[in-house]
DNA sequence: ATCGTAAATCGTAGATAAACGATATAAGGA
DNA sequence: TCCTTATATCGTTTATCTACGATTTACGAT
């Protein structure tokens, strides 16, 4: 990293993660440590990924069936397959679903450790 | 709503919400109605809002000083004072926290109620 | 009435996200 | 081999998000 300060003297091109910050000490609250930003970045991350109502259904139906379903999601939703794809691939991305390519097609499945890495942080974080 | 059918021809302007849908029938779901779909898409909201780690960050500063911080939270972030302020508007426009108008400053705290509600609708959707 | 401080809002630039159609890829069956 | 089908990816457009500085608004104190 700082291989450049900036880019020239405007805003900086989107930093988020906010990992390195500024302060220099004087934390009003005692953690901040870069071990204990991680979870919360986890946390933020699998937020990001259910922040979408399709993808919310998307697990749900996934859930409900709990074995593959593959273009049926398609059909449940009122998107089209390339939209849905990508919102599959946002899931999987964050580890919330895996794909499994069987022949022609792919049997999604939620990733219940995710599942529970979820809810875990929630009640630990927050 | 309806005033326009779509803008002229092109993708729609940015549906997001999916609560119409096309399917006359055939659900490969028992539920999937109208009333069902609302706690799916106010997860879906609390998720996004707390789909970024400044954000889960300002949370956990909120619980863990448990009363009203302020400008503290802006010391406590490498972010300028207007993006804490953005963040600290997501956050409320999701219910998640309630500022109280102190004087010259601003007292934030999270309700608990809407920390509940999202345990709670994780634990009954997913 | 004026000043200073705290917070919100405005305006803007750049990055991401969401949606679509079109096209590519891969596997099975004819 | 050549279709057909199922997914994924590409390319594009529009919308939203994130961040900032600058400005405005609202108090409290002087």
């Amino acid at each position: 990293m700082t291989i450049k300060p900036d880019i020239e003297e405007g805003r900086r091109p989107q930093v988020l993660s906010l990992e390195g910050g500024c302060r220099p000490a004087g934390s009003l609250v005692p953690e901040a440590s870069e071990e204990l930003r991680a979870p919360e970045e986890r946390f933020a991350a699998l937020c990001k990924a259910l922040g979408h109502p399709a993808r919310v259904r998307i697990m749900r139906l996934l859930l409900s069936v709990d074995s593959c379903v593959c273009g049926d999601i398609v059909e449940q939703l009122p998107l089209a397959q390339s939209t849905v794809s990508q919102h599959l691939k946002v899931l999987k991305e964050a580890g919330l679903v895996e794909g499994v390519i069987d022949g022609p097609r792919t049997c999604y499945g939620v990733n219940r450790e995710a599942l529970a890495e979820l809810k875990d942080l929630a009640d630990t974080l927050l």
